[in-house]
DNA sequence: TATGAATGAGTCTTCATTCAT
DNA sequence: CATGAATGAAGACTCATTCAT
């Protein structure tokens, strides 16, 4: 057995060392990504907690003790979840600020926008954010703060203070709560839309619906057109 | 012992009838409402699945054993708990709407400061909403449909409409995305404080200031104030 | 009695009498003889091991704790009901053996009716008797051994032999097998009648088909009559 | 992946590859046997109900979950015993019937041997049949009769008839009841006997003598000989 | 006399995990 | 690489039993 002192903070996006053979082709073991899709779709669907090794590996065609092979414990397969997976998204979500720092109204509106593209390449993402990763006692949450805390936040916050006093944003937001609400606006109604076939109001709510709907709240409240928008 | 004989489906189309009781006083046995609450408070912190009855029992003081000895199995007490608990909720939230139909954005308001304070006080409430209610795979999301299927729905979607051909509501609105959304801006923010504990940007949150925020995104969006408002 | 729902599927036999009120009649303990009869009726249709006390009770009309008030264990139960149930049933069997010492054939003729009789008027008794009397790991067998040991087996015996001496009794015969022989031809018919409802090809079966079949088994074997019979 | 059988409710979105069985030998390991083996065995002396899994587990030196290992339920146990170990008993019952059809005397005979025979290479054989089997709520009882129900016993019993008609049956027989019968003349003592080690008066009884017994009765009654056959 | 409340002990079942092959 | 075999630990649920009232 393994001196077991595994370190799950072990940030190595890369270079996944399989035991054993060197490795010598780039022939990435394609059964690991396989079975990191096909955990990340039956979470998504199931929650994390309702979700087995066992069910993992059967919807990919292979023996529980295979996940265990690539992943030695279950918590390794969440951690390797987050680095591969969920860091990639975080750091593609960051851009629209970056490269609008001046104009935070586009930033939001980009943003808002890319996150509904992204919900819909990769379709796990609404409801495991919602449901493990925001939510108060998701798996994720923790793991997540632990592994990228929020190095820049302050940083983000003061910037956001910033715009409101330069009028570039509504003085009466709550900095802190600026992403999140863009977030309820999107990803929350995403993570909600399996279930919309069932219901007909729902059903022909598309992406860009979504989409559209968050700018329009976002743009200008619930509240009818003002004149001076008209 | 045997595995018993013919425990089937369970036959109680309408509310679990509460046997023995005298029926004078609703009041069910206060040990009874004491595993509601703790029920809801673990539900809520750890997530329903997270949470084992003996966890329950022990959070109350009781043994496993009387947990079953109230709530005959894990799934009654889920039943009993949307029946008991989630359910006045629902009601209390719906007035809003009633006491304004031809004010939506006064009932919008009057929605969401309900809701920030009904989670203030039922904290158990934006959590659990998030987790198990709205989100894909939430274990209250089927059984609520089943208990109360919207029956008004279509009836507040044309109402909504309505309200947009009138001019009282921004003509941009998805009618099927409003509720959530004003839930996204609300209990979604609440149901990620209890974590806020250690953030210490967030730290000073109150449910006022985030009622506040959500209003102000309501009622303008993100943007500046625009000079019709002004 | 749980404050849980109750079971539904409890089709009990009389009428499931609300305790409580003294009742005002001659009040021997006719609790204690309804919960006899009760535990009677169902160890014999679902075995003894199957049936909880607690089914006896709701079967009866009571509470489970009700049961110990009168029965301290469910053990003693069992005793109660071997020494106040079985062991008369015992007694009367035995007559015909005592009365027709002489004519063998005449006693056993009588012990198979009067076995189908008593089956008729207690209709616990063939199931009981198969199921837990004879069965090796009945739970009533070592019981009622234990209880009345057969201390006459051995006249018993040596009285057949004696029979078959006399030319009274088929010689080939094992003696120790001729009881048994009879309750196979007789009783064990009779307990797998329950189930007959739905086998039309017995449906019509009555106690008496069972006596006269068992008759002519005894008195002729399987085989065409011989002539010296005819 | 077990070996147990998986659940055809089972969603699983690729096909569920069976592994290992090499698909040569229908023999399943050895483990499986030994299990069932086991399994009879305790049944056979203590009841199905009295028996737990734990029980069956510990006698055949595994752990309880080794038995869900291989069968995932209590009640997938039970199946696969009835399917591998019942019904081939079952088969072979018939086969005198089969074999003698212008002679009923010779089946009965034959079929009465085979009976005890078969009792005594299976030991589990007699007592199951009485208590599970043809005993009113026994376990096995409905699950045979799902599993194989009487195809043909109309035929049987219409057979029955005509041996009567024509002289080589005894007329005053109950069609229905001549199985149960030749049953209750060889496995119904069979099943007792285990019990027997401690009651001298039978100590001695062999399989044999049991045979010949039931043989006397069911060719002659239990009267004397008549002179017809002297 | 009767019961509601409560529990300890035990059973079935699931699942992550290990390991020899 | 991969898996079948096996298990420890834990969870849901049941039930006989106790006890204060």
């Amino acid at each position: 057995m393994a001196p077991a002192v595994t370190d799950a903070t072990d940030p190595s996006p890369t270079s996944p060392r399989r035991p054993g053979r060197p490795s010598g082709s780039s022939r990435g073991p394609e059964q690991r990504e396989r079975l990191l899709d096909v955990a990340l779709a039956l979470f998504a669907r199931q929650g994390i907690v309702d979700t087995t090794l066992g069910a993992i590996a059967r919807a990919a065609g292979y023996t529980p003790a295979m996940v265990h092979y690539y992943f030695k414990t279950r918590d390794q397969l969440l951690d390797v979840l987050i680095d591969e997976r969920f860091q990639p998204l975080r750091v593609a979500l960051r851009e629209p600020f970056r490269d609008h720092v001046d104009d935070p109204m586009v930033a939001v509106a980009q943003f808002a926008r890319r996150l509904v593209e992204l919900s819909g390449e990769y379709p796990w993402f609404p409801s495991l954010w919602v449901r493990e990763v925001i939510s108060d006692g998701g798996l994720l949450k923790q793991r997540m703060h632990e592994r990228f805390g929020d190095t820049r936040q302050k940083e983000t916050l003061a910037l956001i203070a910033k715009w409101q006093k330069q009028g570039k944003l509504n003085a009466q937001l709550e900095p802190s709560l600026l992403f999140l609400s863009i977030l309820g606006l999107t990803v929350l109604p995403l993570a909600t839309s399996a279930t919309w076939r069932s219901d007909p109001a729902r059903r022909k709510l598309t992406a860009d619906h979504i989409a559209r709907h968050a700018l329009a709240v976002l743009q200008h409240g619930v509240g009818p057109a003002t004149k001076a928008e008209a």
